[in-house]
DNA sequence: GTGAAAGCGCTAACAC
DNA sequence: GTGTTAGCGCTTTCAC
């Protein structure tokens, strides 16, 4: 059968106390008595029982990570830098999957917040910030990833999505382009709202007229850009702007397909996975935005910790900036400032 | 504070026993007391504590799944249809990554299986059945994913790599390829270890000679295939075969920069991720395999249920079977048998 | 330098 | 139809 703390007490000849403080060098004990106790342990393959353990000091060891693609090659590696992060802290990560669904997101955190996670990571796909927040037991450690709410009563790790979009509608315009269409994501989602002002606004800037026809939403998952180009392609746009790797890769598939050459028939601004071979491949046809995907993760790990140990740190919050780099510049990245 | 189960028995004027009974419907309650429990319980915001629950039953809903690469779209697509599968049972998933390093998996291996999951999936990188062997306590509950051991003494789920290999081999020899080269993924693999043998019998039952310095292998990581092919295209191969999705999208972004053209002046077999667009734009000019990810992924996440209810369960072995489509016969995805 | 023992929150005999 | 209570395995206070 199992065996516990007392069989190894008993066959030591020590205390309970005893065992448990060598095993977790929680106070003094004679060299002699831990050698005694770790042959016990030894000889009748003792470990210590984690839920038990959990139980008793209400600390889990354990972060709740809640996504919401992990097929989405952002979200994969970014759970890679978080779980190696937290792996080395002695935390293990459990992976909750939404599929940009609201309810499933709902009854995830109700599942994960009830003493099955010391704090959670969300990457939320909801649109209202009082839901949200009304789900989230009152002091539990949460710090959101990626996307945030207005009302700012959470810590959040984000990326600043506005001066690249920025600064790639200047370019286009600089280049000549009129009709400069975009590809958002999911409309609900404080990312794409930055990116579509960005835009919006660049448009405008630049003494270009914004026409809303231009601006298409997907739906953030996989194989969602098709009907956006459709209609993008009617128009006639001489850009099509793609604001996210999934939703990339399916434009760069659907105009190849149609026959169109990348920045020649068309311009291309995508925001690019890092690393991926798919964009590696097109690197001097568009222009690419690059989220620092693994510097997210890691500083994502180190705050939820950071919360769980003292609940009540002041709110944090990190705005990290992507690269932007145009095709015919091909030795700068441009480290974008805010 | 923390609100229990007896502030709730006490507001509602009941036994704890009734309160547990009640919200598990584990005996019966009169709808009256029912009542009174749900209301005591809203009205207190109760949530039962996970780990107590758990530490009593013994039963922590949660299965752990131990990937060499998170970042790789096989096994990320493979995390998700699991996941899928487990929540609608009720189940929680833990990932660890292990990034093809023994030592990871080891550790992982000792930290789950100390009373934080109820059973383990593994894509094991471990070179060593004995050494895996010894690491899980026994009757631990494992299913072993698309990786095995040739000592059969876990439970399996596989995908056959012999036939679609062995197929691919014999139509570029049909073709009047001659130097036929192969990108092994690491040796120690059991895929591995398959897919090269049989490349090797296919090579000799075409009638061609097998030399070993066709054989490459990389890291099963991402870009680990450049050197291989280096080795290979200074030997003027006819054909590659790259083995897994990661080192095939390397190869192609390889090739292309050395400016080959696909089927043309080199033939190239790659297994390929299902649904990533990358593949999808190349297929017209690769031989794909494609692997049943998703199949795999719900398989396992069956099987380790079963094994979780009855861990004395007979050892049950799956192999699922791979589609194989060389690129011009479009419409006929084969499913090769076996 | 070590031991005794309380008790974390819950479930499930056992009792009535 | 419901209540009483032991106890899961561990940590930790208090005591010596």
């Amino acid at each position: 059968m199992k065996v516990t703390i007392s069989d190894v007490a008993k066959m030591a000849g020590v205390s309970t106390a005893t065992v448990s403080h060598t095993i977790n060098n929680t106070r003094y004990v004679s060299s002699e008595t831990k050698d005694k106790v770790y042959q016990a342990i030894s000889e009748l393959g003792y470990t210590p029982d984690a839920s038990a353990r959990s139980f008793r000091t209400g600390k889990k060891k354990t972060i709740g990570f809640i996504v919401p693609d992990i097929s989405n090659k952002f979200f994969a590696t970014m759970i890679e830098s978080v779980e190696t992060y937290l792996s080395q802290q002695g935390y293990h990560l459990i992976i909750a999957n939404t599929k940009e669904n609201e309810e499933r997101e709902e009854v995830n955190i109700r599942l994960l917040s009830a003493g099955l996670v010391d704090g959670l990571l969300i990457a939320s796909t909801m649109d209202s910030a009082e839901k949200f927040e009304s789900l989230i037991p009152a002091g539990f450690p949460v710090v959101l990833v990626d996307r945030t709410f207005d009302s700012k009563n959470f810590s959040s790790l984000c990326v600043s999505n506005f001066q690249p979009i920025y600064r790639s509608v200047c370019r286009l315009a600089g280049k000549g382009d009129h009709k400069i269409g975009i590809i958002g994501g999911l409309p609900r989602l404080s990312t794409t709202k930055e990116r579509i002002s960005a835009y919006q606004q660049a448009v405008t800037d630049c003494g270009l007229t914004v026409d809303d026809n231009l601006i298409r939403y997907g739906n953030s998952l996989e194989n969602s850009a098709a009907d956006c180009l459709d209609d993008l392609l009617d128009q006639h746009c001489d850009a099509i702007i793609a604001t996210n790797g999934l939703m990339a890769s399916d434009t760069i598939m659907y105009l190849h397909k149609k026959g169109l050459q990348l920045a020649k028939d068309i311009d291309l601004v995508c925001f690019v996975d890092f690393n991926s071979s798919f964009f590696q491949m097109y690197s001097n046809q568009i222009d690419s935005i690059v989220q620092p995907v693994e510097e997210l993760g890691a500083a994502a790990g180190e705050q939820i910790l950071k919360r769980v140990e003292d609940p009540e740190a002041p709110i944090f919050e990190k705005v990290l900036t992507s690269a932007y780099r145009p095709y015919n510049l091909p030795n700068s990245w441009n480290h974008s400032d805010r």
